[in-house]
DNA sequence: GTCTATAGACCGATAGAC
DNA sequence: GTCTATCGGTCTATAGAC
């Protein structure tokens, strides 16, 4: 007995409503629709059973392919990883700093961050199951892929926390810490991948408003 | 090349101050001193690769030992993790439940919140390395085991949630959505796995009381 | 209780036909 | 671009000596 025990098959994962999500218009401008097919199979895979214990055959098989096929359309699995983690990172930052999502409710510190926290959080609801990858499968990243992947978190976290800044230095917040408000700020919208379903009782918006407003009354003066 | 890139052999996990935690002093009464360094080391393996990257050589290797002298101690890699996950949902959900650290502050729902938040919280920070693979491992297990953890977590959520319930239903807390509040708070006290560090800025303590802080405004009238 | 050696199974990736 | 077949490597777990 020399393997894994409680995985679950490609067309077991398609059926399953708990892997039910908006990725599959995730990706990139210039992808086939077969490498678009492949990558949400994988994202399916890596969040259900990880990306370890996910094979080549499993994500094939996700989209009727052969194991082979892949290595036509990536050259590795940590390729698919990677490209799956790389575009949730960049989606999500250039969606917090769409002018337009910004500047949506005003332009004081409370509108701005209720906001952003809002976008942040409705999108990981969304693409729950993609973001559980981006969240909790970096592990599997070559070193210089893991780097890349931090740098784009770093870039997320310093905007969150500049937003909170801002609204501290004029005034608007009490005094906080701001560098642990941010970080509780967003474990809320990271930690929701765990257990967020699509068709619950919470949309993603309703429950983005929801975490916005427990984001002001964290730093409510 | 049919296998992991990113892996950290047991002897450079020993030395990272990264994996540094208090969960060497964790196991169950009754074991034996070998397997407690099993799992002390398999703790180390697993938060920091992942249950399917770790090899039973990697965790017998951080005690010294050959790979078959790991299943004189325990009879399969599988079972190792469950022995981790099982004793700490076990060890934190004895702990918040404890007559001294309930009643620490005073009996009122303010002061009971605030104590098993802060207990809660400090427990993760101070075993977060052991806390991450309870937290993030859950896949390693067979479906039984899985479903006995599943359990274990249920209770836990189902004593947070009457704890805030009890303080909106006397009206020392403000009509909030319980559920959604009550998960809220716990994300904070289990996203901080991913991040925290010992020897860092906060300590487990005072980690413990911002986040009690931060649960307190959340039901704040 | 620890070791060396290895069985038995599986996986990532490639070769080559079509 | 997809397939079948398979190589080379690695894994969990066991066998058997000490």
């Amino acid at each position: 007995m020399a393997r894994r025990q409680a995985r679950f098959t490609a067309q077991e994962l398609a059926d399953d409503p708990r892997l039910r999500d908006h990725s599959s218009g995730l990706w990139r401008e210039g992808l086939g629709d077969v490498q678009r097919g492949l990558l949400t199979s994988a994202v399916r895979c890596f969040a259900a059973n990880g990306f370890h214990a996910t094979t080549t055959r499993d994500i094939a098989e996700g989209v009727g392919l052969s194991p082979a096929a892949l290595y036509v359309h990536f050259p590795s699995k940590e390729l698919v990883l990677f490209e799956i983690v790389r575009t949730g990172h960049e989606r999500v930052l250039t969606r917090v700093q769409d002018p337009s999502v910004l500047s949506a409710r005003g332009d004081g510190p409370a509108d701005r961050l209720r906001a952003v926290i809002a976008e942040y959080t409705a999108w990981h609801a969304r693409h729950h199951v993609a973001a559980r990858v981006c969240q909790f499968e970096l592990r599997g990243l070559t070193a210089g892929h893991y780097d890349e992947i931090l740098e784009l978190r770093h870039r997320t976290n310093a905007f969150f926390r500049d937003t909170v800044a801002r609204g501290v230095a004029d005034g608007s917040f009490a005094q906080v810490d701001v560098k642990r408000v941010t970080r509780a700020m967003l474990s809320l919208s990271i930690d929701l991948v765990r257990w967020y379903r699509l068709g619950g009782s919470d949309s993603p918006e309703e429950l983005g408003e929801f975490y916005a407003g427990l984001a002001l009354k964290m730093v409510a003066r």
